[in-house]
DNA sequence: TCATAATGTAAAGTATTGTTTACTTTTAGT
DNA sequence: ACTAAAAGTAAACAATACTTTACATTATGA
């Protein structure tokens, strides 16, 4: 698993802080995210590519396996 | 959330046990999926996805919150 | 340089995903 | 109607997503 959240959270130019606030989840957990702690659940992928305008594939791709 | 995992296996014809096999995952886990008992990993949702060759949007929605 | 915001890290606790086993009900074919 | 496969349900368990709190480190700006 790999993710673009932190590319594209920068690309927003938003702090952990404020993406999580906006999703509703807690800061830890979009930096877990963006460190490959582990694997979100659908419905939050579902809502973060539609905040950063792309689609959960382009967000989330999966490497090997 | 809602989802089309049900029809989309029907239009491959899988069994839920085929489709579990496909996916690595428990018969009980695609039940429990396609009944809405819960919201699957990003993971396993780009899986599966793939499989039916439809985007994760397209096949899990989120109706409100 | 000093202060403050942002990020990294960690650990304990809770909630939920996913497994396993087992049994019941429905569906489909003969 | 009988049989077997498929799907529904349930409960106990394991694994992991996510929260909360707390503190250390790094970046940023006055």
């Amino acid at each position: 698993m790999k993710n673009l959240v932190k590319v594209e959270r920068a690309r927003l130019d938003w702090t952990q802080a404020q993406l999580a606030e906006e999703l509703g989840v807690s800061r830890q957990t979009i930096h877990a995210i963006e460190k490959n702690k582990f694997n979100p659940s659908v419905i939050l992928a579902i809502k973060m590519a539609k905040l950063f305008n792309v689609t959960v594939e382009e967000l989330f791709s999966i490497e090997q396996e």
